[in-house]
DNA sequence: CAGAAAAGTCAAGCAAGCTTTACATAAAGT
DNA sequence: ACTTTATGTAAAGCTTGCTTGACTTTTCTG
């Protein structure tokens, strides 16, 4: 699963750390999600889409065949 | 999390165990989703809005304040 | 109504998401 | 060079997603 996280972190220019704050996870969990660690859960997923008013897809892409 | 997959699944005819099969996970898991027992992993909400050909957002509908 | 199919539910266990603590590295500015 | 701020990474532990197996209840259908 990719994602735009940091794209849209500099957009706003905000920090893990911040946007962590904002999205009610630890500045750890942004970072493993940046860097594909592991897929957020969905309820996370809705959080960052409705802060960046963004669709999930437009956040996130499945990279399944 | 709120979700419509029994109402697509009566417009699709499908059964959860038939829907299970065609998302790759067990029955169980399709019934726990649809009774809000919890909510899905990111991947396989894509999974359904893929096999659905809709967006995450027309199918699991965020319940937050 | 009887039998079959579908849906509901429970328990035990493994896998994935997320937390805290802690430390390392990098970049950037005085 | 020193300090600060941001990022990367790791281990241990808790919670949630998902599995299998088994059983009950509901709904369809002949």
């Amino acid at each position: 699963m990719k994602n735009r996280l940091k794209v849209l972190r500099a957009e706003h220019d905000l920090t893990q750390a911040k946007l962590a704050e904002l999205l009610d996870v630890s500045r750890q969990t942004v970072n493993a999600i940046e860097k594909g660690k592991f897929d957020p859960s969905l309820p996370l997923a809705f959080k960052a889409a409705r802060l960046f008013k963004l669709k999930i897809e437009d956040i996130f892409q499945d990279e399944e065949v």
